[in-house]
DNA sequence: CTTTCAAAGCTAATCGTATTAGCTTTTGGC
DNA sequence: GCCAAAAGCTAATACGATTAGCTTTGAAAG
């Protein structure tokens, strides 16, 4: 191997993870990153395609991270399924508001480029949707699975976006949503 | 007056949204934005501050149109206040799915100078909480209310980025989703 | 020990974008 | 006809991403 390099790849990425944490993804430049190893912004280039897969990997190690804490956090909970997913729930919102830029980066952009790992996605999903069955049934697993996630990412975005102005224990009202949302599958509807 | 102007400042802010929505934010440049109006790039800065309280405008009026487009969906909707709200929740998805870019640009990012106006914010949760006060009683209208919001505003994000993989008809799962979460609201639960 | 060579750095340059400074043009009201 | 201010323009600055091409380093081959 020649010339000792200065950058490790997984370093690199959590680096730019921990500035756009700092300061927010429109304050990460490449300038910047490169400073935190010593070295040019060009000599970047030698690790990375350019600045987009870059933020994709970002969002790659996001996802597996939260898919990782989600995981943890299930082994240490009851074997109801309501409790399961609520823990999930509870998790989920926890790591959002631990690592807000980055976990909006994950879903904030319209881009394609950054659009989420589907083998990722799929990962996030399944313990939800194990929960689910258990919960409503096969026939409606799916749906319900859509809908409790777009409760959660959606209640989370807006607490990171501050648009629940009026106050109150936002961790009481997630749950209250959730656990509403679990009783409305359970309470008997139209097919 | 001097110099016959351009440019309006509504046609501004107009123009400016209908670029978003043809190529993305990303894609608006000021120096794009002032072709439309065969002007330069710098004699903007006539009509603006600068870039961001363009897209700070843009925002504000994608809300209010929101709000708009949500009142007048209400004027020939039924009594029945579930059947209100969930005339509401489909005007808000058909109108992201209308608006994709300005509608992501509303919550997307976590910039406070872009975030909505919180007078927008607030005449957009008013009838939202009218049939939620109607649905859940005073006391829990607050928290079902955002809870809806959440769900609304997550699925809808959800299906904009592409997050829902695997097939199915997503209004029916929207509304599935929706009536579930009103049903649990509904359903007798500890205070 | 010397040579070799590819990886990892570097500098210099290009391009696109936002923004500022300062000049010019237009026209309603005198 | 004159003038002040609005609205435009050009030129210049700053910054960020990216590319081209040169240089340095050090492991491995001889």
């Amino acid at each position: 191997m020649p010339y000792p390099s200065q950058v490790d790849i997984e370093t690199l990425i959590d680096t730019a993870r921990t500035l756009i944490e700092q300061s927010g993804v429109e304050q990460l430049t490449l300038q910047r990153l490169a400073d935190e190893f010593g070295i040019k912004a060009p000599s970047l280039y030698k690790h990375v395609k350019n600045k987009t897969t870059l933020l994709q990997a970002v969002n790659t190690r996001t996802g597996a991270l939260l898919v990782n804490t989600i995981q943890e956090s299930l082994e240490s909970a009851s074997d109801d399924p309501i409790q399961r997913l609520l823990t999930m729930g509870r998790t989920y919102r926890d790591f959002a508001l631990q690592y807000p830029a980055t976990y909006s980066l994950l879903y904030g952009t319209l881009n394609p480029e950054l659009r989420l790992d589907p083998q990722i996605a799929e990962a996030l999903a399944l313990p939800l949707q194990v929960e689910m069955m258990a919960i409503v049934g096969e026939a409606n697993a799916l749906a319900a699975l859509r809908g409790a996630w777009a409760l959660i990412h959606g209640f989370v975005m807006l607490e990171l976006s501050q648009q629940f102005q009026r106050g109150g224990s936002l961790e009481t009202v997630f749950e209250q949503a959730l656990l509403a949302y679990l009783r409305g599958w359970l309470t008997p509807h139209a097919p």
